[in-house]
RNA sequence: GGAGAGGUGGCAGAGUGGUCGAAUGCGCCGCACUCGAAAUGCGGUAUACGGGCAACCGUAUCGAGGGUUCGAAUCCCUCCCUCUCCGCCA
């Protein structure tokens, strides 16, 4: 959600940005439609006040006995509100439309944010780790899986196309990153656990930014909730309609849940593979903080993601995103890439946002600053801490032998009972 | 799912049609008293939007939305949430 008031002031500053990423100027209907609900408002308002002037009237003159005088004031007020329902609805129209309006608009890029048409147009900002040497030609995950314990006919005959199912090891080595994950962003990297909800309301999607514009790209309950995208959503969303002192620290959470897409846009995309499942585990990181200290939260946040890649030993590359790919809530936006040798190609495994406050109004999550008794809206940002089936991808195609095995990584060993390899059955 | 109770300011808690944005107490802030503190006394202490350079003014808000009325915290309707009991259940 975008500051009214702003754009008010500095209309073409606001086209301009939008223009970044390639949306269609709005700032003139914006202001139109605030001026035309102003004055609405403004007429409500006044009619209002002469008619609260006029009941109190009406009371002191009943308290006295003074019927008549109270019956003229009466008829005063009925005359008064002949004209109060046409302006209530100016005022209801104009304010619907510029507040769906400003609903739909993506939010504005950081000014470090480079300019750009889509995804080739991104940043590199560096690479960890040096891809793996193989003396033999290493398999994509989807073909080494099925001999490890990862059955995607079962999953398609149970549930359709994009789905899963994974036995024995392998569902283990599954639990054992997302466990790894959740020890390390904990104990290491100072989130505090949590375990929202999976199921949320029309409030938590919207203020996370998933409503009204992306409603198709989630799964909707019989009963009217939604399953989450992501745990972004029940973890930011935790802090709306709150007031949340000064915000001394930075609030940091962490959840390992499931997620559900609908990849209604994705028709044909990914359909081999794990990549890219209806229904998903993810480690999210979530920090609510001060507007001043959101940049270096957002660096901090993205580190703590790199840690699990460098811990796992897994290559990866950090990208900047264009003003062209950004996402709809984000200011600025890194993405880890982790290095896929079966299928020979950088992969996103990691997207570390910083939403500055367009969440937090949309959500009306405040603090108040040190001193001060105005409140302010906090900043918000989300990353994946990782997505764990894409790292599983990962781990199994980097930790690929040239007999269909694959090793488990060191760290990862204490968490499969000291398991060192997941063998294929044949 | 059935039956009942309830949702009022930071907290507790009055208020069943008029001068109620809301008594009182606690908390918090300021001042006085004191060498200092406690106790005590006095004053202040919600949020959002609009207008104004400002002091300030207007409007709205007593779970949410709608209705009745000249006027609603108070009456009516719908919904949400919390609590208690019963049933069912991991």
């Amino acid at each position: 959600m975008h500051d009214i008031a702003f754009i008010r002031a500095n209309p073409e500053v606001f086209d301009a940005a939008l223009a970044r990423r390639g949306a269609e100027p709005a700032a003139a209907r914006i202001v139109a439609l605030d001026a035309a609900k102003r004055e609405a408002s403004t007429k409500v308002q006044q009619a209002q006040s002469r008619r609260n002037e006029a009941s109190k009237a009406i009371g002191q003159a009943m308290g006295q006995g003074d019927k008549d005088k109270a019956e003229a004031l009466k008829a005063e007020v009925a005359e008064i509100k002949t004209s109060m329902p046409e302006w209530e609805e100016a005022e209801r129209a104009a304010g619907a439309e510029l507040e769906d309006l400003l609903a739909r608009l993506p939010n504005i890029p950081a000014a470090d944010v480079p300019g750009g048409a889509d995804e080739s147009d991104n940043v590199e900002v560096h690479q960890w780790g040096k891809k793996r040497e193989f003396n033999f030609a290493p398999k994509e995950h989807a073909d080494l899986g099925p001999a490890l314990g990862m059955d995607f006919e079962t999953g398609a005959k149970l549930s359709g196309a994009r789905f899963t199912f994974l036995r024995g090891n392998m569902a283990r080595l599954h639990r054992a990153l997302a466990q790894f994950m959740l020890d390390k962003q904990t104990m290491e990297n100072g989130y505090t656990e949590c375990n929202p909800p999976v199921l949320v309301n029309d409030d938590a999607m919207y203020g996370t930014d998933k409503l009204p514009k992306f409603a198709e790209d989630s799964f909707r309950t019989t009963d009217g909730r939604w399953l989450i995208p992501t745990s972004e959503v029940s973890l930011t969303a935790s802090v709306a309609d709150t007031i949340l002192g000064n915000l001394a620290e930075p609030i940091r959470m962490t959840a390992h849940t499931l997620c559900f897409r609908s990849e209604a846009g994705a028709a044909g995309r990914d359909t081999r593979g794990f990549i890219r499942q209806h229904q998903f585990e993810k480690v999210e990181l979530v920090s609510v903080c001060r507007p001043e200290e959101s940049e270096a939260e957002h660096e901090r946040m993205t580190k703590c993601a790199e840690s699990i890649l460098e811990a796992l030993d897994l290559p990866y590359r950090r990208v900047l995103l264009c003003t062209g790919d950004l996402g709809f809530g984000a200011r600025k936006t890194y993405d880890l890439e982790v290095w896929l040798p079966g299928q020979g190609a950088w992969r996103e495994i990691s997207s570390c946002s910083n939403t500055g406050d367009f969440q937090a109004r949309r959500m009306n999550a405040r603090y108040r600053p040190e001193g001060e008794k105005k409140t302010a809206f906090v900043h918000t940002l989300n990353g994946s801490g990782l997505a764990v089936g894409r790292t599983l991808v990962a781990v199994m195609e980097n930790y690929q032998q040239s007999d269909g095995s694959v090793t488990v990584p060191t760290v990862l060993q204490p968490y499969m009972g000291g398991i060192a390899t997941l063998e294929p059955q044949v």
